[in-house]
RNA sequence: GGAGAAUUGGCAGAGUGGUCGAAUGCGGCAGUCUUGAAAACUGUUGUACCGUAAGGUACCGGGGGUUCGAAUCCCUCAUUCUCCGCCA
């Protein structure tokens, strides 16, 4: 959500920036400061109205301790009238404040200026791309291989539950938990706290990233108790610090959590559906930093530099985008995704988003730290997946198979304990 | 799941209808003393919002209510603790 003070003083500069989203927002801004200028307006009636009411009051009590009991209930009849005014510029006041609530949070986030003008993902950049695309010949693609192999049981994952909640079965399962560690220690490696977090979360960390109320159909729902699985780390792990005042010197804050990721996946059919490349439930390895607003950039292109780093070990080839306006998600200002190539697919596989938020996330969230006049300040979040593990695993079943079995790159092999899938 | 108790400022802990944004202690900050530090002493010390300002409003777990007036009374939700039951 942007910053209620930003909008009044930034008014054009938001307009201009919100475009390279393909988005004319004139109206809307225009609309959020009128419901604002009321807003405000009712609010100072009412802050006088409750001062003359608390004025009397006390003098009332006055009264009482003096025992002039007749001039008390005087008194007491005085405030009938200011009584029910009080009351109406109340509400007044409340359904403007929900009315521009509202209004805050159909707006998306100010994209960065290296944010390039775009409808759709074909309009992305690409800043940088590395690996060798394997030649295959009579390449399998993954799902036939994790059938040939005993890998990923995607009918058994029907019966029990539905389409998109496979098993991961023998070397499938010891391949997936050998990423997972793998990650997880790499990430320790560069000063991620590593957090073991919830799975569910209640409306109010929904919100707080964002996913309230803007995605709320892509969200699992236990309706009983009210409570939401988790389609993302970076709503528990960035959600701990919801209502924080962080200290300065604490910059920055680096955490880290693997955890499964629940997605309904509404209204995706279809193409791109097939195998591991998209599931209902999967895992993945997240990071989340907060950090000063100063620094965040730079925090940004360290995590771009660290991810890299990861599909770089796992020897695959990759490229990295930065997401155009029109593919940027509600919440960034500035976003990178690596994908990589899965060699019998002859596709590219998003397989991490790295993003700046700003000040976006932590408005909602509350999410402060003290500046040097120890005034507080919106902190910047950040996060990044390191990485999703179901179109790794895809790619490396595809791009890593032999006539003899699939080769582990070698960075595995000591989480998996077998060189070669057979 | 059942019964009971509790939730107050950074922490501890008073406060059961009026002058309480809230005693007191600890902690923090500033100062006196000291070569320096500690101790002692003195002062100071919540947050958010509205307002150019003066100032004002709101906040004692969340929400709602009673009252001229609520930290204090009522309802409701959440959380914590104790006891009972069940259980990995």
């Amino acid at each position: 959500m942007l910053e209620i003070n930003r909008i009044r003083e930034q008014k054009e500069e938001i307009i201009d920036a919100l475009k390279v989203r393909n988005l004319e927002v004139k109206d809307q801004i225009e609309s959020i400061l009128e419901v604002d200028a009321r807003w405000r307006k009712a609010k100072m009636q009412l802050e006088e109205v409750a001062a003359e009411s608390n004025k009397i009051s006390k003098e009332i009590g006055q009264l009482f301790a003096q025992g002039k009991q007749d001039e008390a209930n005087a008194a007491k009849s005085k405030t009938q009238e200011l009584k029910e005014q009080e009351k109406d510029l109340k509400q007044l006041v409340n359904d403007l404040a929900t009315e521009l609530q509202e209004k805050l949070y159909d707006i998306p986030n100010v994209p960065d200026p290296l944010v390039p003008k775009g409808n759709s993902e074909e309009d992305n950049e690409e800043v940088e791309k590395g690996g060798v695309i394997p030649e295959l010949k009579n390449g399998q693609s993954h799902w036939d291989l994790a059938k040939k192999y005993n890998l990923i049981d995607f009918e058994l994952g029907v019966k029990v539950t539905g389409a998109g909640f496979p098993f991961y079965i023998g070397q499938g399962a010891r391949l997936q938990r050998a990423l997972i560690n793998f990650f997880l220690d790499q990430a320790r490696d560069q000063g991620y706290t590593e957090i073991i977090p919830p799975l569910v979360v209640n409306e109010a960390s929904g919100i707080g990233t964002g996913q309230l109320p803007d995605k709320e159909g892509q969200m699992y729902h236990a309706e009983v108790d009210d409570l939401y699985l988790i389609p993302t780390a970076e709503v528990p792990l960035t959600n701990m610090y919801r209502d924080v005042i962080v200290k300065q010197e604490d910059f920055p804050i680096q955490v880290t959590g693997y955890t499964p990721c629940f997605r309904r996946e509404a209204g995706s059919y279809g193409k791109d559906v097939r195998g591991l490349n998209r599931l209902h439930q999967f895992d993945k390895v997240e990071i989340v930093r907060i950090e000063h607003p100063d620094n965040s950039y730079h925090a940004l292109s360290e995590m771009v530099d660290y991810v890299k780093s990861l599909v770089e070990k796992l020897e695959l080839p990759y490229r990295i985008l930065r997401l155009c306006g029109g593919d940027l998600g509600f919440t960034s200002a500035l976003t990178y995704d690596f994908e990589v190539f899965s060699a019998a697919q002859e596709k590219w596989l998003e397989v991490s988003s790295v993003s700046n938020f700003e000040t976006f996330q932590a408005n909602r969230l509350k999410l402060r730290f003290k500046d040097e006049n120890k005034k507080s300040q919106l902190a910047h979040t950040l996060n990044g997946s390191a990485l999703a593990l179901p179109r790794i695993m895809a790619a490396l079943l595809e791009n890593n198979q032999t006539a003899d079995g699939i080769k582990v790159p070698e960075v595995l092999v000591p989480y998996t304990g077998f060189n070669t899938i057979k």
